[in-house]
DNA sequence: CCGATATAGATGCACATGCATCAACTTGCG
DNA sequence: CGCAAGTTGATGCATGTGCATCTATATCGG
């Protein structure tokens, strides 16, 4: 039942590097006067998800945000000017989000300081080998469901 | 200066494995009445620090919180019986924490939630030999200073 | 010993998050 | 069709977090 010694250094490690190394991105973007880490994510899929738009319940899964969440990290960007909500043809309940022109710069111009801070953070400590089997490890451990 | 794709994956690997499994060990210990994870760790690195107690300066670097969120937290442990505020001798201005009989209590209750929660979610997962894989890669990552 | 500077810890304010719940709409079943 | 059940998204309320700043004490330089 106790786990054993291998298993409480990995979720240590886990815990510890990923805090660090998230608080280290935000002051990242931070300190060039960028949003937020989670705008670049919800940027980033919205403009992936092409020009239809992407439902707000399809964001949530896609961002790991409960539904509140991306209910209110969506009103704080479309009031920011980054992204707009039209209403979801062939569904009145919901609703389609896309970028604005202002959103799309923005990502862009948050890109670089994320590039810097990724190259920095992870290319500069391990190598392509270390860095890919790092994430077969952690997906590993991502398993399926909770 | 744009990382390269393994980099990214880890980094991807890294937020969203990391962010699940947190959430996980949340749901695991409050679906059984226990309080968050922090409190674990803070009675933990209190009980840990031996008879003297520990200074709040201290335990902040040991929890990776924020001098005024580690006031915070103490303030709702110290409010919820757990952990005591004691003048701190040979320094006026600090003070010393020590636990509390129901602080010993309340860790060692949250235990074994905590360790079968460890036992699934990694244990289960990676082989001894992958968890300390990905520890010491994770170790490598966080390097030393940002 | 005194004044300048540094360190320990608390706190007011704005903002973010979790939880529960709600209103609107859609779907599935008799 | 018509109603029960499910899904989408918003929101009131309490709580947590970040930031800046404040007070009190300690330390260091002269």
């Amino acid at each position: 039942m106790t786990p054993d010694d291998a298993t409480i250094a990995a979720w240590v490690a886990l815990a510890t590097t990923s805090r660090e190394l998230l608080e280290r991105a935000e002051r990242a973007l931070k300190s060039e006067g960028h949003p937020p880490l989670a705008w670049y994510d919800a940027l980033l899929a919205v403009e992936k998800a092409g020009p239809g738009g992407i439902r707000p319940v399809a964001l949530k899964d896609r961002l790991l945000l409960p539904q509140y969440g991306t209910s209110r990290l969506l009103d704080r960007m479309v009031r920011a000017g980054l992204l707009e909500r039209r209403p979801c043809p062939g569904d009145a309940r919901g609703q389609v989000i896309v970028p604005t022109a202002a959103g799309r710069a923005q990502r862009a111009a948050m890109w670089p300081a994320y590039a810097r801070f990724l190259a920095a953070e992870i290319g500069e400590r391990l190598d392509p080998g270390e860095a890919a089997e790092l994430a077969r490890l952690l997906d590993k451990l991502r398993g399926a469901a909770g």
